[in-house]
DNA sequence: CGGGATCCATACTGATACTG
DNA sequence: CAGTATCAGTATGGATCCCG
């Protein structure tokens, strides 16, 4: 009933898709899911992301309302990303997903050569 | 604490996960977990899919053992494409998260011009 | 019908430099 | 510190043609 006319071809619910369940999309919200975390943070705990990578995402995940971006004007500048109430519910949803991949990594991709 | 060491650049949790969380690994996982379906019947089904993702998609999912693939030596030819029960698993943990997506696309997507 | 092979466009990355 | 800008190399995806 999901595959119905539901996910035709540029639908919101694709779109969104898209950039919930990115590449980097999904360990930024991992990440953030523990704690608010700032941008240097970010930049080490998701390991192999780009400084590129990292500002268009997190640009796109606060233009959709999932991570708030908040700004302390002080020197040095310090800014604090964390998860919006939508945000969190989304996490809530994918953690257990997250989990049971992270479970059944080896199983997954190890027998293969 | 799933972010600590867990997620390393080329761990096998990251592979796994782009693997599903791919673009058209969700649609394709999505699409089977309703049914058994039919080369055909995934192209139509999941729009959009040029032929070589679908393809791609499908032997990487197979590799993995999520997606099982079934040829049926006949003319024509026929071929099924089921999940098998790792895939169910997985399907089950994703379907509560492409449910909230679906309800609140409008509400990500819409509100940025 | 179910793909494989090929070529081309785009997206992503990496490195570097520069700013408030 | 937290980005933005630019450029070049590479990976990824799409379109098309073709075959069993």
């Amino acid at each position: 009933m999901m595959t119905d006319g539901k996910l035709a071809a540029g639908c919101p619910t694709r779109v969104a898709l898209d950039h919930v369940m990115s590449r980097w999309g999904v360990l930024l919200l991992l990440a953030l899911s523990e704690q608010t975390m700032r941008w240097g943070e970010l930049r080490r705990v998701v390991e192999g992301i780009s400084e590129k990578m990292l500002a268009q995402t997190l640009r796109t995940l606060e233009g959709d309302g999932i991570v708030h971006r908040e700004v302390t004007a002080s020197i040095p500048p310090r800014v604090d990303y964390s998860l919006t109430p939508t945000g969190r519910e989304l996490v809530d949803r994918l953690l257990p997903l997250m989990e049971w991949v992270a479970d059944n990594a080896d199983a997954i991709v190890g027998p293969r050569p």
